[in-house]
DNA sequence: TCACGCATGTAATCCGTTACATGATTCC
DNA sequence: GGAATCATGTAACGGATTACATGCGTGA
């Protein structure tokens, strides 16, 4: 049910199209919720019968025309309902580690391999982070209400990736 | 795709029948990928049709029939082709976070609240982890291959679970 | 006697992924 | 001329979740 939240959240901030919320999935939100196209159109047509959200069709000239979605009233008493409840833990779902589970299968230099080429999948999206802290919430002290909690979201991120290169190193330290 | 696989990784450690794998998913491996009963009894038909595991019916007086499944030779190579490849990070999907996203939406003492709740949560699964840690391995340089292994997924657990709690503390003292 | 553990499954529904499909405009 | 961007969708398939279903044994 959350991807309906989700599409709620990005709502709230601004009106969007399918589209636009499409590319917002894979960016800011995307770092803690995907979502391809298809979910998203599918998804939208789910909230408009449920009157959650409501509808414009802007006409375009030159391009297809841009059906933009805005959050309602019931939306965002939704959404604050939804808030208060208590959240539990997202399942954790990771393949590398079920490799390592059984890594004595494979030669240790595979495995190796395996975590160094991990390590730098983690390393380059930590560097997007950065860049981001950098840019958007450069002096945190200052930022609105809305920025700072976007900026927490931002913060999880860096400690999470942060972990996982310290893991990194500590796991093909202990096998070296 | 991947349940197939950490289905034959509890196999290749050793032979079970879908109810003892169902535990295991609800504990040790369970840390890493989750499934349920009705998943793994479908998947085990599957893995016996693909002659990726073998079936041996032991009766028992008393209580149901087992159907005690061990993995095939064909079952561990395909595994060891499996582990070489690169593995794509998971997907986070993480619906607190949709939640602080939105956050200005709720009086800021819900968010505090929400806060302390995953804490608490998180501390939880951490105190498992250190538990497992001291009983099973308390003595990090005298394991075995297989259990150095398992001891990595493990101190994954125990990074991304700190990095959490350290994060928790951030974000509600930036909040108040 | 009642709940829990052992042990297995089916059915319905929903969610997610992949592929296919269209069509104009803009930039290289 | 060809690729990328804007903008929307359908169809098929497979994976995951939830509910339903059975039935014996053991211990409180």
């Amino acid at each position: 049910m959350a991807l309906a939240h989700a599409i709620l959240a990005v709502l709230t901030n601004r009106a969007c199209s399918g589209y636009d919320l499409a590319k917002q999935f894979d960016g800011s939100v995307g770092f803690f919720w995907n979502a391809s196209h298809q979910q998203i159109y599918r998804e939208l047509t789910k909230l408009e019968d449920r009157r959650l959200v409501d509808l414009e069709v802007i006409c375009q000239v030159g391009r297809p025309d841009k059906k933009l979605y805005s959050i309602t009233d019931a939306g965002e008493a939704l959404m604050r309902e939804w808030i208060v409840q208590p959240s539990p833990l997202p399942p954790v779902k990771d393949e590398l580690l079920i490799k390592l589970f059984v890594g004595q299968l494979v030669p240790k230099s595979e495995i190796q391999a395996l975590l160094q080429q991990q390590r730098a999948q983690h390393e380059e999206i930590l560097a997007t982070y950065r860049t981001i802290e950098r840019e958007y919430f450069g002096n945190p002290e200052a930022l609105s209400l809305e920025a700072r909690y976007q900026y927490l979201t931002l913060r999880n991120g860096i400690h999470f990736e942060t972990g996982w290169l310290a893991w990194c190193d500590e796991a093909s330290d202990s096998l070296s």
